[in-house]
RNA sequence: GCGCCCAUGGCUCAAUGGAUAGAGCAUCUGACUACGGAUCAGAAGGUUGGGGGUUCAAGUCCCUCUGGGCGCGCCA
């Protein structure tokens, strides 16, 4: 099914042979929709922009759909729908299993790349937003018929593991009985050792040798490392609500075998070269270059994530590609996409897109840290939400929080603000959903049927009623906005949008007192925007709770 | 020194180059034996950091200045 704004855009462009720039429109008083295309066509023409307006007008074929056409101000079309059209609209888009969104004719194979934690290093905010705005996107991007394969991209090799195994032995520790908090600990313990004894500095850097070649010891200690983190990081996935599972880990470590043959493979095809003792290609424009392969012979992340992109593309066969990171990346990803690109691993069918994000600030407007200066943990965080509401509650006030914010603004983080059941917040709209459930709830109590497919909208009399309806039948559209911009505030505006159109509604037409055909047409309304609600927090990995 | 990002009512944020720049919070005024008041209706609050430019149209694009954040060859 097409969205009434879709249908009517590829109406007008029909007549107009270019994008109708077709908008919801800016005031009530506007009507439901607006064309500008006629100022644009006005002014390359050299014609009155109300003139083209009025040949659009008498061109255009929408009178199945909206009521006659109106030229306002300097020459905007404004378009009002029918009612019949945006009821029976409203009817379809309920009895649709993906709620009217769109399914893309031909899918995208698309990799998330997100959340990313380091092994034997609690979870911090930074992973909180990509872990967050990463499951977001997974989620919008599925509901639009893609197919998605999410890859955690988690810190599990590195200089840092020598240093570690290294302490582990030192110690004497069975690696096998460290739990997070304390393989944490011995990560600190092994900084400050590492610093101080240059003969244990020594060893870790042997011990990073025989954790690349293999050695079967030190192996297993790296191994059980991994497997504590993983197991911290499934707790705060299942807490957080997200879809990651261990079957998305694609660790750092993952592409080690890989990284010789991209260094052979650029430094034989003349892209990289050997400058200063280290391998880099020098990007054109670019004054800095990216380091392939260090002067030592080691391999940095740069390496990792181009070896990243050729698997992808070869082995997985994505078709785009999204980098949830936080924004100080941006530099690295652009390079690594310029370099894939002059390598030919990221044809230019392939969108490689850095989805950068803006940091978590403190009260102080500086960056989120402990009073001593530490990073503040995921789980501190949390806990601290959790004493404010419940569970459920806190996790959508954190969580529409940070994607509620344009993603490349930093955003202060105020626990207070963020769990208010009023204003523009994760729990006002679980609120909404709650409260439209109990009215359907009651209403089956009461002996109606409100699930019956046979069941319509029938009158849309009130412009409470008018305005929900017509609001609902924008959400197709703002679902596909967000898998194509990859902006996930776009989709919270559009909920809150909605939540307070429903509050209004509710208080100017009364459902269970009123009878016949208004009940049973007011009931399917509260039924659509139920299920809208439902279906859009779940895209933002919120919980829509029938009671709360 | 070079590069990227940000600056919008008191506060936190929206706004695809389009009509009179919208919300929320806080403030003030109303509406409670209520389909859950965890709400709703309304008011007040703006020279979109300064200055130039492009355009029929600029918060949005270009230049410049100011103020802030971040990044700039071997950590990831």
């Amino acid at each position: 099914m097409s969205s009434i704004p879709a249908l009517l855009s590829s109406r007008f462009q029909a007549v107009t042979g270019i994008d109708p720039e077709l908008r919801p429109a800016t005031k009530a008083a506007f009507g439901h929709y607006q064309c500008n295309v006629a100022l644009r066509l006005a002014n390359e023409q050299g014609r009155k922009p109300r003139d083209v307006a009025a040949e659009i007008i008498e061109a255009v074929d929408v009178s199945d759909i909206a009521e006659p056409l109106e030229i306002a101000g300097p020459g905007f079309i404004n378009i009002r729908v029918k009612m019949d059209v945006l009821a029976t609209a409203v009817t379809d888009q309920l009895a649709d299993p993906h709620n009217g969104i769109e399914q893309e004719e031909s899918p995208d194979k698309v990799i998330v790349d997100y959340s990313a934690p380091n092994v034997a290093k609690p979870m911090h905010v930074g992973n909180l937003r990509s872990t967050i705005i990463g499951d977001c996107l997974v989620r919008v991007l599925r509901a639009g018929g893609n197919e998605v394969i999410p890859q955690n991209h988690i810190g599990d090799w590195g200089t840092q593991f020598g240093m570690l195994v290294e302490q582990i032995l030192f110690e004497g520790i069975d690696a096998t009985t460290l739990t997070l908090d304390t393989s944490v600990e011995l990560y600190k313990r092994a900084q400050v050792h590492f610093r101080e004894d240059e003969a244990f500095a020594e060893a870790a850097r042997l011990r990073v040798v025989a954790l690349q070649s293999g050695d079967p010891q030190t192996r297993t200690i790296w191994q059980a490392l991994i497997d504590v983190s993983k197991a911290g990081f499934n707790r705060a996935y299942a807490r957080l609500g997200v879809l990651l599972t261990d079957e998305d880990l694609a660790g750092e470590s993952m592409y080690n075998p890989m990284l010789a043959s991209v260094a052979e493979d650029l430094e034989q095809r003349g892209i990289a070269v050997v400058d200063q003792g280290a391998l880099c290609v020098f990007v054109p424009g670019d004054e800095t270059p990216l380091i392939v392969r260090k002067s030592d012979g080691g391999f940095g992340y740069a390496a990792t994530d181009l070896a990243a992109i050729r698997y992808r593309l070869n082995d997985l066969k994505a078709t785009r590609l999204i980098y949830v990171v936080g924004s100080p990346q941006a530099h690295h990803f652009a390079q690594v996409f310029a370099v894939a690109k002059m390598a030919g691993w990221l044809p230019d069918t392939v969108k490689a897109e850095h989805v950068g994000f803006g940091s978590v600030l403190g009260s102080d407007g500086k960056m989120f840290k402990t009073r001593d200066g530490k990073a503040v943990t995921l789980d501190t965080l949390l806990d601290a939400a959790e004493e404010v509401a419940a569970p459920d509650v806190a996790m959508a006030a954190v969580k529409y929080a940070d994607l509620s914010n344009a993603l490349h603004k930093d955003y202060v983080f105020d626990l207070n603000r963020m769990v208010a059941t009023t204003g523009d917040t994760g729990p006002y709209l679980q609120y909404a959903h709650a409260r439209v459930s109990q009215i359907l709830r009651r209403a089956e109590a009461d002996g109606d049927i409100v699930v019956d497919t046979t069941a319509t909208i029938s009158i849309l009399a009130e412009l409470a009623e008018q305005t929900l309806a017509l609001l609902l039948t924008r959400f197709p559209d703002t679902v596909a906005e967000v898998v194509a911009s990859l902006q996930p505030h776009k989709l919270c505006l559009y909920l809150f949008e909605l939540a307070t159109q429903l509050s209004t509604f509710y208080e100017q037409c009364p459902v269970l007192k009123s009878e016949g055909e208004v009940r049973a047409s007011r009931l399917v309304l509260c039924r659509a925007t139920q299920k809208t609600l439902a279906v859009g927090l779940g895209l933002l990995g919120i919980t829509a709770p029938e009671r709360m």
